[in-house]
RNA sequence: GACGAGUUGGAGAAAUGGUCAACUCACAAGCCUUUCACGCUUGCAUUUAUGGGUUCGAAUCCCAUACUCGCCA
């Protein structure tokens, strides 16, 4: 036995598999030409950020249209920061958004040929690898305290030379095999770096999906692998992970790329070969004139469950995403609208460089457009299903009378330019809610009614009563509003603003101050969608009941 | 501070050496109209961060500077 193989047994007595038992029990997988399995790897930290909804929808769309995997790796290895149960509600999140792994952590089991899924569970794996490494004297146990760290920076930081652990600095990778040993024997703590071969001085050349062809310099930081509490770094977990789960792209958020190099220097030691990568740009916020990344703590739109609680369709939100990930997906969406966004296929050419502003602007417009392209049924339904988890009050108006609401946001749908009113789901109410009783109530004890103050207060009068005592709710639309000008005109209101502009000594005003009067009495304010659709609605008693309110 | 990436309008962006720098959103004006919304029309980069260079010709190629972001600290 060598010496190193001495320290590696004194570290992993209880390991003994070997990567070539690994290599067996992790076979290649048997999928078509072009299959592309890449995963997304959150660590349950919280909940799910507008960036990382980006970055598992591009892993499963990719997944998705080659028929490859999408794989959904928990990366719990930061076991300070991790926040109980939010793997599930990851999950959850994710697949309110059809974002559904083909295989990986599922919270309570787990699905897939490559697991376990969690990181926490994989310490087997890690540390036959670990052991291997120390074997070959790739990796040496590190006995320096967080001091000892302190000092060695301190003094960089004086000689203005690079900061870190690497050559002359990694004092560990010194010792012996023996002087190791004897360490850990005496019961000295330690962490485990890998050894790097590298020069700063260097460059290699790296091909990215989306970035091109990068010079990056050579990693030569011996970086720690295993912690103090057992548990692998990111960068190793990395490497040992997505080579036994055969993962083809590693697509992932543009701060991984300075740490590239190390990876690249891990899988060429270990001779196995490196996953494609694709570093996706960062979503961005601007914030007093500068660019940031979107941030948790300070924007609103950062947390997906602000989307979900606000009841925008979720398919808007992923539609906006797919504007930012493809340049070329916007053009696309115009000519086939009538499609499923998924049937447009994404390609790593057509992303963007930099990473772009979130624009709720945006989104509100699509949002808008989505919503008025639904039949009432459908929006009802969306509408339904967000109520119940976030708007009781949605809710009930809902429940109250399901065909009497979907009368109401039915108007001017379904046809071929329908009305944009809604963003949101919850701007539903209040717009529509002086279709009920007990709101109208409300609405008027709170803001009474606001005539237009150049008519008197019997002109008004005059005006409702003589619309009261012809209604005309059995005519078309059209056939309503000549005679709504009809009745109006003898009381002095021009048919259009034409008539008006001709003779204006004549009239004391036009259909529309006369409509204004009506629409302010029946919604108690003064816009609202089209007048007769407002009556046909309301009906008789409750437009005569209305119009009582007058005093 | 080292290293890397990036810089086309308010935002997303197209144009990958060749006439007016697409398109979408936002914004503004006008038209239509019973209000709102819709729809329609028009406007919105004398110029592609800045300065040089290469070229008959540059947003596109080269160099420098500035700024932004990321990362290691």
């Amino acid at each position: 036995m060598t010496d190193n193989e001495r320290l590696a047994e004194l570290i992993f007595p209880n390991i003994k598999l070997t990567i070539e038992d690994l290599e067996k029990r992790y076979p290649k997988r048997n999928l078509p030409e072009g299959a592309i399995v890449d995963r997304f790897a959150p660590s349950p930290t919280g909940f799910l950020h507008s960036g990382s909804l980006f970055t598992a929808m591009i892993c499963d769309k990719f997944a998705r249209q080659t028929n490859g995997v999408f794989m959904l790796r928990l990366e719990d290895t930061d076991t300070k920061r991790e926040v109980e149960g939010s793997g599930e509600r990851l999950l959850n999140e994710l697949a309110l958004f059809d974002i559904v792994p083909t295989e990986g952590y599922y919270g309570s089991y787990e699905k897939g040929n490559y697991g376990p899924y969690k990181q926490s569970d994989r310490s087997e794996i890690y540390n036959t690898v670990i052991k291997e490494l120390i074997k070959r004297g790739d990796a040496y146990p590190c006995f320096l305290s967080e001091e000892e760290l302190n000092e060695i920076r301190k003094e960089q930081e004086s000689k203005k030379e690079n900061p870190g652990y690497y050559g002359k600095y990694a004092i560990c990778s010194f010792l012996s095999a023996n002087e190791a040993i004897e360490r850990i024997e005496k019961g000295d703590k330690y962490i485990i770096r890998f050894r790097s071969h590298g020069n700063h001085n260097n460059k290699i050349q790296v091909h990215d999906l989306i970035k091109g062809d990068l010079e990056l310099t050579e990693n030569d930081q011996h970086i720690v692998i295993l912690k103090s509490d057992g548990l692998p770094t990111y960068h190793f977990a990395h490497l040992c992970d997505d080579h036994f789960m055969h993962t083809t792209h590693v697509t992932r958020g543009e701060e991984w790329l300075s740490s590239l190099p190390i990876h690249i220097e891990l899988f060429e030691r270990l001779g196995w070969e490196p996953p494609k990568y694709a570093h996706l740009p960062v979503i961005m916020k601007l914030d007093e004139g500068k660019r940031r990344k979107l941030s948790k703590r300070l924007d609103k739109e950062a947390a997906v469950s602000f989307f979900l609680e606000s009841g925008y369709p979720k398919k808007a939100l992923l539609e906006y995403l797919f504007t930012l990930a493809n340049s070329n997906f916007e053009e696309w969406r115009l000519e086939n609208m009538d499609k499923d966004i998924y049937d447009f296929d994404f390609t790593f050419e057509k992303f963007s460089i930099d990473g772009a502003l979130f624009d709720i602007e945006k989104i509100n417009n699509i949002s808008k457009e989505r919503l008025s392209r639904l039949t009432k049924a459908e929006f009802t339904d969306l509408a339904l299903d967000y109520a119940k988890t976030y708007n009781k009050e949605l809710e009930s108006l809902i429940l109250r009378d399901r065909p009497y609401f979907e009368s109401i946001v039915n108007i001017e749908r379904e046809k071929e330019n329908p009305r944009k009113d809604y963003t949101k789901f919850e701007d539903v109410v209040p717009f529509i809610s002086f279709f009920y009783d007990d709101y109208y109530e409300t609405i008027i004890k709170e803001t009474p009614f606001e005539f237009n103050p150049k008519f008197t207060k019997e002109e008004i009068k005059e005006v409702l009563s003589a619309h009261m005592n012809n209604l005309g709710l059995d005519l078309t639309e059209e056939e309503w509003f000549n005679n709504l000008k009809s009745v109006m005109k003898p009381l002095g209101f021009a048919a259009n603003k034409k008539e008006m502009r001709e003779d204006p000594d004549f009239y004391k005003g036009t259909i529309g101050d006369a409509s204004e009067m009506i629409r302010i009495v029946l919604a108690g304010r003064k816009n609202s969608p089209n007048l007769y659709y407002v009556e046909q609605i309301l009906g008789k008693d409750r437009i005569i009941n209305r119009f009582k309110k007058v005093e």
